[in-house]
DNA sequence: CTCCAATCTTGTCGGTGTCAAGTTAGCAGC
DNA sequence: GCTGCTAACTTGACACCGACAAGATTGGAG
């Protein structure tokens, strides 16, 4: 599918960024070792390098996936006919379901901000986001406009994601993410 | 103040916590380095672990520090009569004013979690919290909870901070969080 | 004055990120 | 079919780091 193919291993990239989500989503992205990925991949213990150039060249496309894929979730919630509380829902559901992911999207001291991937990829995500906040017609409550409500939505669905994926929350909500999201965050798109 | 007083270096333990937030804020917490706080503290890189134990005992021990300076905080705004948007603002105020604490209370793979520092500094800000959104006397919208309720307002007041602290949110803001927080929270707490 | 325990130092080990230089392998052009 | 080119990967090295063990220093209790 790629132009550039690869030539000895297989599909090296790939593999290294597969390895990367797995080791990142148990122990978390500080404990990430180039060398333990390129161990597991069965490579050099210098060619993750190659790929990346860096450490944070590695997080920052595994921050790039994770926008596309969380742009593909909004998307196929959008497609589906869902409103803005499925759209946070779904927000958090790519958060449960790609931690590592997750986990390093919102940490640029790890990633190469200037990087022109990441930035698309971003830019890709705003707009699914934009999207799903603007297919609320009905302006829900008076004076409030759009920009706002969008905010809010991010930050009440955001927080939620961090809280659970950091285990902050307590045990009695349950084990299932995506049902207990719906009923925080429906204070917010259903007010009395 | 303390039992436990200094003998050769001073005051190594804060010394070194205050050296840790600082290095945190400026480069995040997987770039720190116990040899690093050591020199700046004009001690032997050996030294940090003997208060510490671990790379993970210091970062608990700046966690805790921040839960009892969030729930410092929020008592403090609960005294000055602020009710829990007042609280919700002091939350974000807190993020972005300890931002090296703030950056390692949620990243439990950084932590001991067993730790008993830690848990009680946690239930003090718990206790705090609950006591800010119980100040609501009156139920806001019908049916909802005020277990649900509080989980929201948490929800949204972490998610806005963490977005602030990880320059996610749009440039169009401004540059004051607490004017910023004030506008984004508020339609959680005065529906229409 | 003695002794103890907390504080801190010195030395060392395996592991890691990164750079430089060399090696291999696929492919294009003659 | 051979040559040369370039991307993919390896080998080797260096400085740095976290952790551990053992020793030195120091303040204070008895």
């Amino acid at each position: 599918m790629r132009d550039t193919r690869p030539y000895h291993h297989g599909d090296l990239r790939r593999t290294l960024l597969a390895a990367a989500a797995e080791a990142i989503t148990e122990s978390g992205p500080a404990a990430l070792s180039l060398r333990d990925l390129a161990r597991r991949a069965g490579v050099s213990h210098a060619a993750p390098a190659h790929h990346f150039g860096d450490k944070a060249g590695l997080l920052t496309a595994l921050a790039a996936e994770g926008f596309g894929l969380l742009a593909d979730e909004l998307d196929r919630t959008r497609a589906a006919g869902g409103g803005v509380l499925e759209a946070g829902v779904g927000y958090v559901r790519f958060a449960v379901g790609h931690r590592a992911h997750f986990s390093v999207m919102f940490q640029p001291e790890l990633l190469n901000r200037t990087d022109p991937g990441l930035g698309a990829a971003q830019d890709r995500a705003s707009d699914a986001l934009r999207a799903a906040v603007a297919s609320v017609q009905e302006p829900q409550r008076r004076g409030a406009d759009t920009r706002i409500a969008g905010l809010s939505a991010w930050s009440i669905v955001h927080g939620f994601a961090t809280l659970w994926v950091s285990g902050a929350l307590p045990d009695d909500l349950g084990s299932d993410p995506e049902a207990a999201a719906r009923q925080v965050i429906r204070p917010l798109f259903a007010p009395g």
